[in-house]
DNA sequence: CTTAAAATATGATATTTGTCATGTTTTAAT
DNA sequence: ATTAAAACATGACAAATATCATATTTTAAG
């Protein structure tokens, strides 16, 4: 099991104001875990004791509505902690977390993240940053909700996965979703996201070999936005 | 001009979470400001210098969406902090401010903020604890843009004005919104708001004067959700 | 390699929502 | 009190999206 002082993962998020002491201190009674694709993670409603801190591979956020379907809220990517609201806030998961691959991830107690917010400053200071360009990306995301179609949503989600997964050897999307959990981030029914899927193809924007996609045209994609 | 160290309102906000020093400290290079409906508070793209604690009144805070349509992403409210997240990101405001009714607000330099913010502990866990609050409830609206009916988006954001600002005298809504602004919240056309409400009227679940909506039946409301 | 199950694809149609036009009421300034 | 401007209201129609049905392809288990 890896050391956290000597993990490059925690330059990615709010870890990295930690000093020295604290991160031996984390590394000691942390747990490394290994999550297969499609495992669930937590469940919306439950109580987490800890944060989990990725080291690889990707997992969705969502929340059951009412009529039954799940929405994907966001997507959660190595070097990125998981849990953070849920234990500040006191309150049980609000949201499910499911693997979109094969994952790494360290699970952190809740007790050890709780005791460094309230004497680090600095790492109180760096889970709020973090936060408040959430929150930002939050109100971000109810505008294009509210005001854009379902096509230049579906798009910008290409575009989003595009910019921050990037491409396998074959130059597709490197991370696979389905038809379905396309439908459910951008907030439609699964028909209307393949066939819009399939109207970019026609268009020449994307090409697609089975549930891979692959960007062609990305000017042609943020034009649309 | 009141004092904070006597002022009840940061009983309701984070400030409550600062001592008496550091109360009397802020109270000396605080200011007070009266606004007054429809007035720019701040609009997107402004850089804040401080934060805005409200004593009195409600505002919109909204983001001008690419097809020039405002969307309302929330309303602000007596006792809550304006423009924490923008001051702590260090990043230009996200969303435009506008008073939608007179207002009394007290305005906090960024520089006092930030001193607490690095030096109380209780302070910053304060503040992280409302913004994961804030980040469960952008999920939630989330959840809601993207999968219920506009209708269904209308009769909550009514539900939500009742019971977040309650009745004037003679039982209608206390804050008062045009159609436009029930748009703008819901995401929908002004038009569509306009008849959803009719509709609402007919089903006799609200009634209306003028601009002014009461609500009849809030079980019926609430049913729709 | 087969094969059943799951995912993708597409047509037909219904429903929801948006847009434009136009008339009426309300509001606020004089 | 009068009046112009703004807000509200509603019809007619267009566009976007959802739903249901069904066919095809892909995936993964044996």
């Amino acid at each position: 099991m890896s050391k956290c002082e000597q993990c490059i993962i925690r330059q990615f998020n709010s870890l990295r104001a930690l000093n020295k002491d604290d991160l031996i201190r984390i590394s000691a009674c942390k747990t490394s875990k290994v999550i297969k694709k499609g495992d669930l993670i937590f469940e919306e409603g439950d109580t987490l004791n800890g944060v989990y801190c990725i080291k690889e591979g990707v997992c969705k956020l969502s929340k059951l509505s009412a009529n039954g379907k799940d929405q994907i809220v966001k997507l959660v990517v190595r070097g990125d902690l998981l849990g953070q609201r849920s234990l500040i806030g006191n309150e049980s998961a609000n949201l499910s977390a499911v693997a979109l691959n094969d994952m790494e991830v360290c699970f952190i107690p809740k007790s050890e993240i709780v005791h460094d917010l309230n004497t680090n400053p600095n790492f109180c200071h760096d889970v709020l940053e973090q936060m408040a360009h959430d929150l930002r990306e939050s109100d971000n995301i109810i505008v294009n909700m509210a005001q854009k179609s379902v096509k230049q949503r579906l798009a910008e989600t290409l575009l989003y996965i595009y910019e921050h997964f990037g491409n396998d050897d074959e130059g597709f999307l490197s991370v696979l979703l389905s038809r379905e959990d396309y439908a459910n981030i951008v907030g439609t029914a699964t028909e209307s996201a393949i066939r819009i899927l399939s109207q970019l193809k026609k268009e020449g924007l994307i090409s697609t070999s089975g549930k891979h996609i692959k960007i062609e045209d990305i000017n042609g994609l943020k034009r649309m936005e």
